[in-house]
RNA sequence: GGUCCAGUGGUGUAGUGGUUAACAUGCCUCCCUGUCACGGAGGAGAUCGAGGGUUCGAGUCCCUUCUGGACCGCCA
């Protein structure tokens, strides 16, 4: 018996159609000589109703069983306005039992039970449940979107080798060793970036391409080891041809998904974002800005202060609007704790009520300074003055977090709306302590600012790029760039990270030779699908729009991988375990 | 690498040193013709993640370890 209908479609105007269905049964209502049942596929719910001619067939029937009946469709005595086919029910002539099914170790119709072990382990059944369905459908709605739009903007979609050169700069490989060659190893690509730069000098022009990126770096909720990324990249292009057309992207996408028309894009230069806002991925859903008041101390008593600005550090600040009773002592305390764990060293409030100003650092301020405090950031009667001092970066950083933080707490936060920002500019180069030298802080191939080259070599620190992420609400939606076209500059870049140009030519060799043959100015973006999809799908969890996600600690709790394997498989590969 | 939280019938939870480990749901049996979180009666099901220790006595306290989760570092 071939299926007629899906068991989301059936209305009232069906009544009297003979119809067969298929699917699993979600739930039984069993009343002796008059059996209900609820079956379940993709598209909905359907409600069956055995008279007693048929009870006696479906006895052994339980959740999960797969069936097909044949019956009429007639309207309910009493309606279900909660279910879509709620007006109907099928009253069945005949019925198959397709196959049988265990009892499930989750509930499939509750959507909230099981644990995160329970549920990855059984992600099958997991992905029976209306949730993830709507969230898997979801992603395909937005690849389709991402696929046509870009396909019409002339873009064409070129699928790059996943058996990749390794290249150490950046996040760390997955490994494939090499059968054929003993001894060396193919990387898993973090990002397809230089094969899309490649075929910008082969001269596509225009590319994009729905590809899978792995980085062997601990997880995160927003984070999985193997993840996927709208890869875009364009010839011939500035700043402002990228931007226009992923906010095109962006557009039509949250117009088609959510019937959402989307405000202009903002746009902050990093080191103000940074002042501002104490984060490169601001959550901008909510106002609340930090404010560097150093001045107000440049003859100040308090000792810490003192210290931390003569070793050139800042006093950063962040204004709570009424916020001076909104905390108790403990949670207070507890705001002092989790600034630390960004390396603040402390959390210093200050209270302006009624009776005066009160806080931890009220005894040891003078009144002109914590007047002009008032003065400087606008504080009103009733506020709260949080402040950190310490290294620039440190206590930006620390406020920002402490600055999302109040966010969730105080539900500043408008949850229905999205708020777009381009960070651009961002530095050339950050140090690492690590290897005692600048790196690159985004890619060795981003372009610096025009006015920077000159400061490649002489001031790294001060050295900003043409590198930029959109951030929406707190998360890093993408980030892109436009790239080095030319030699000379690209040589210099290298030799400002103190990469030798061998050392480069090792690394990136066929990528430097394919630079001389007329390379075009170029520039692209990656855009995180999984993170948009968070976004669309209203989740702060990555495993909910992933199929089959890994744990934190990278594993894929229903295959059992990563796993030991066959010391055969070793040695064909000529690797032997330490 | 670090910090914090969790682990108790199939599933989700309660249980802060003392009898037979409680509740909900699921499961099994029986009853029921209008349910849709159906209802009613009965039943089975837990070596309390693992190992060690403290104690007359440990699900409960301590140590170690494993697993899951969140965060910091890391993620060009």
């Amino acid at each position: 018996m071939k299926r007629t209908h899906n068991n989301g479609e059936l209305r009232i105007e069906h009544v009297n159609q003979a119809v067969t269905l298929v699917g699993w049964v979600a739930k039984r209502r069993n009343f002796g000589s008059l059996v209900f049942i609820d079956l379940r596929d993709r598209e909905g719910i359907t409600q069956l109703v055995f008279d007693e001619k048929l009870t006696e067939a479906i006895t052994e029937v339980r959740n999960e069983y797969v069936l097909s009946v044949t019956g009429i469709v007639v309207e309910r005595q009493d309606k279900n306005p909660k279910l879509a086919t709620g007006d109907i029910e099928i009253q069945v002539s005949a019925v198959e039992i397709i196959n049988s099914a265990k009892t499930t170790p989750i509930i499939i119709a509750e959507e909230t039970d099981a644990l995160e072990d329970t549920r990855l382990k059984y992600r099958y059944l997991d992905l029976r449940r209306r949730p993830l369905q709507q969230n898997l459908k979801l992603r395909h709605q937005v690849a389709m979107i991402t696929r046509n739009y870009l396909s019409d903007e002339g873009f064409i979609e070129v699928e790059t080798p996943i058996l990749c050169k390794s290249t150490p700069e950046g996040a760390r490989d997955y490994l494939v060793p090499s059968r054929i060659t003993p001894g060396t190893f193919y990387a898993l690509p973090q990002s397809p970036q230089l094969y899309k730069q490649l075929l910008m000098i082969s001269g596509m022009e225009k590319y994009f391409q729905i590809a899978r990126c792995f980085r062997d770096e601990d997880l995160r909720a927003d984070r999985q080891p193997e993840f996927t990324q709208i890869d875009i990249e364009m010839s011939f292009v500035d700043e402002n041809d990228v931007w226009e057309m992923t906010e095109g992207l962006m557009r039509k996408i949250f117009h088609t998904v959510k019937g959402i028309e989307l405000e202009p894009f903002l746009r902050l230069p990093y080191e103000e974002c940074m002042a501002k806002y104490g984060s490169d991925k601001p959550d901008l859903r909510f106002a609340m800005e930090c404010h560097d008041i150093s001045d107000v101390f440049q003859n100040t008593e308090f000792k810490l202060f003192q210290q931390i600005l003569e070793q050139g550090g800042i006093v950063q600040a962040l204004v709570v609007e009424q916020g001076e009773k909104r905390f108790s002592r403990k949670e207070l305390d507890q705001l002092q704790e989790y600034v630390k764990v960004y390396d603040a060293k402390a959390l210093a409030y200050l209270k302006y009520g009624e009776e005066g100003i009160s806080g931890s650092v009220a005894k040891v301020l003078s009144d002109e300074e914590k007047h002009t405090i008032q003065s400087v950031l606008g504080v009103n009667n009733g506020d709260l003055v949080f402040m950190i001092a310490d290294q620039k970066r440190t206590a930006q950083t620390a406020l920002g977090a402490l600055r999302q933080k109040l966010g969730h707490q105080l539900e500043l936060i408008d949850k229905n709306a999205y708020r777009f920002l381009w960070v651009t500019n961002f530095p050339m180069f950050e140090y690492s302590e690590e290897e005692d030298r600048y790196v690159a802080a985004h890619h060795p191939f981003t372009a610096p600012n025009e006015e920077d080259v000159d400061k490649l070599m002489s001031d790294p620190q001060h050295c900003y790029s043409r590198a930029y992420d959109l951030v929406v609400n707190g998360y890093e939606l993408l980030s892109g760039s436009i790239r080095i076209h030319d030699q000379d500059l690209q040589e210099k870049v290298f030799e400002a990270i103190g990469m030798s140009m061998e050392e480069a030519h090792n690394k990136f060799g066929f990528f430097l030779d394919a630079f001389q043959y007329g390379t075009p100015p170029h520039g692209g973006v990656g855009i995180g699908l999984e993170r948009l999809v968070m976004l669309l799908a209203n989740t702060d969890n990555i495993r909910d729009v992933v199929a089959f996600p890994k744990t934190a600690s990278a594993a894929d709790l229903m295959s059992d991988a990563p796993s030991p394997v066959y010391e055969q498989q070793l040695d064909e590969l000529h690797l032997n375990l330490k």
